[in-house]
DNA sequence: TGCGCATATAGCTAAATAGTCAAGTAGAAT
DNA sequence: ATTCTACTTGACTATTTAGCTATATGCGCA
């Protein structure tokens, strides 16, 4: 992030998209404790297996997940147990904001004044 | 991330759609050493003002930046710098996935070719 | 060899969104 | 007050993508 090579922005960009979707996000969290495969996430999920199969590969090409076939079942497993730091680092900046979020609404919620929205430069 | 009220999973990945967006990033990047107005950052970015504008009213909603009417320019710096440890931290991990694809293209290429083309296949 | 199950993929629809230009709004300068 | 500059927002287009159903592929089993 130091120096801005736009190819790196890219990537980086890449690697957030990836975690920017619930359902991915629910399959990283049921993978954390061990391993499953497409049937039983797609169960727990609530979605079709061919949906949870579609998010386990595109989050195998970007290497969050690892497969691996016995019998006729795919089981997948996390690749990077460095993703759930990740996860934890966005739960606080999130409770943070909620703060912040929080005191702007006491501010204004009780003296019955719903601001306006800002029109201009000065808001 | 532990318990999973999907609440919460809705929440966390919006916060990480905000992040998957190159112009986003370059806009937080350029923000780093200090503010910026958007006539700035439209002009470093390469993008038109209306653009980056927009860019800048989702940072602010989701709590990244903070806006501030000077003059009739608008200036806006980084609300919470804990944004760029994440940052830091996804570039730690694609640097490891990038050695493990690397060492899976090694493996995949010619085994008695050179990693750069320096010479060529013609020898 | 053929059947049945689990997974993956093709094709589609609906929704989200990054970009554009044009128009609107607010403060500064004259 | 009028004009200029900076920013924001409305309307639009093109692209991406999450979900579905239907079909293809691969493996175990009889």
């Amino acid at each position: 992030m130091e120096g801005l090579p736009s190819d790196a922005l890219v990537r980086v960009a890449a690697y957030f998209q990836v975690l920017a979707e619930p359902t991915r996000l629910q399959i990283l969290n049921l993978l954390r404790p061990h391993e499953r495969n497409v049937g039983e996430l797609a169960q727990l999920c609530g979605y079709s297996a061919a949906n949870i199969s579609r998010h386990l590969s595109l989050l195998t090409q970007h290497g969050f997940v690892v497969r691996e076939t016995r019998g006729n079942s795919a089981y997948y497993r996390i690749a990077d147990p460095s993703v759930y730091d990740l996860c934890d680092l966005v739960c606080g900046n999130i409770a943070r904001q909620y703060e912040r979020t929080a005191s702007e609404r006491a501010a204004f919620a009780a003296p019955a004044a719903p601001r306006k929205r800002a029109r201009g430069p000065s808001g």
